[in-house]
DNA sequence: AATAAATAATTAATATGTTAAGTTCTTTAA
DNA sequence: TTAAAGAACTTAACATATTAATTATTTATT
């Protein structure tokens, strides 16, 4: 018989939303992690190369926010994709502090072949769990992200 | 006008459920962020005491799924942890390979010191939202984490 | 126009995330 | 019973998270 304590007035971890939300994270990325890693890319560099897909040309800024990574962490993750051909960057015209960021011909042909391969997995996530289940889920933790207008969050 | 391009097959990162959870997680931690950091303790580090609080002393396998801690990020965690006295470690009767870990007095204490104010903040965040809204995205989440009986993701 | 305040990005320092390799101990199986 | 397989933890190496400090540029004030 172990001994337990339990003299804690909060909810236990089990009913925690930050710890609740870090494993359902965790329960979904397993499905992606390997498709990334197959093509040598980590999460935030992919989410890098999403955004810039997405959205065109952008500042850093823009893609640190959109891409939910904070300036210092983006500032190495572009350095590393610059590096590697996938993105380039140069000063804005209008605001020489202002760094643009674009995906090269490079970055545009892997996000292409990628990209299906992880629309398919998302389905099968769909399927899994059930598409309105998700879709409530999404509503959700948007709802809880905007509270305050997102404004200054990164 | 800025170039759009969009050529991507995929729902856009404002549809993507894992940049979801790391927003909404992200804008729940805000709350608790400055609480930690006036008591010098990371986000990481509290969970691992609070894990020990509410289980007693636990072998660090355990503490690592219910912290949601991967091994080799805990190991460092309580060296830490150990080396300022709010932990101790010591070798299982039964089984040589396990490391049990258990509060000390301090660790008893600063937690009893800390907890009540994160319910505080809790409370804050429950009549932010909803509370009934946060309780269906909690059952959400632990659906999501819990599809494949949770078994040996960590 | 000169200077102070504000903004965008980077660098620095410490802590954690992630995968792989290594250690030690336990269990299995021949 | 002993060598092989497995389990629990640690160490290593690289990437990201977080906060603070720094640099360069722009905007606001006077």
């Amino acid at each position: 018989m172990s001994e337990e304590q339990n003299f804690l007035p909060n909810p236990d971890t089990s009913k925690s939303l930050p710890i609740a939300m870090l494993r359902a994270r965790e329960a979904i990325m397993l499905s992606f992690r390997p498709l990334l890693a197959k093509h040598g890319f980590t999460e935030q560099q992919w989410r890098v190369l999403r955004v810039l897909g997405e959205k065109g040309t952008s500042d850093a800024g823009q893609v640190a926010f959109e891409a939910c990574i904070l300036a210092p962490s983006l500032s190495r993750i572009i350095g590393k994709l610059e590096n590697d051909q996938y993105i380039s960057r140069f000063i804005d015209a209008n605001d020489g502090r202002r760094i643009n960021l674009t995906l090269t011909t490079l970055g545009e042909d892997i996000l292409k072949k990628i990209a299906p391969e992880t629309q398919s997995i998302y389905n099968a996530l769909q399927k899994r769990y059930g598409e309105e289940k998700l879709t409530i889920l999404l509503e959700l933790l948007v709802e809880v992200s905007d509270w305050s207008g997102r404004s200054k969050v990164f």
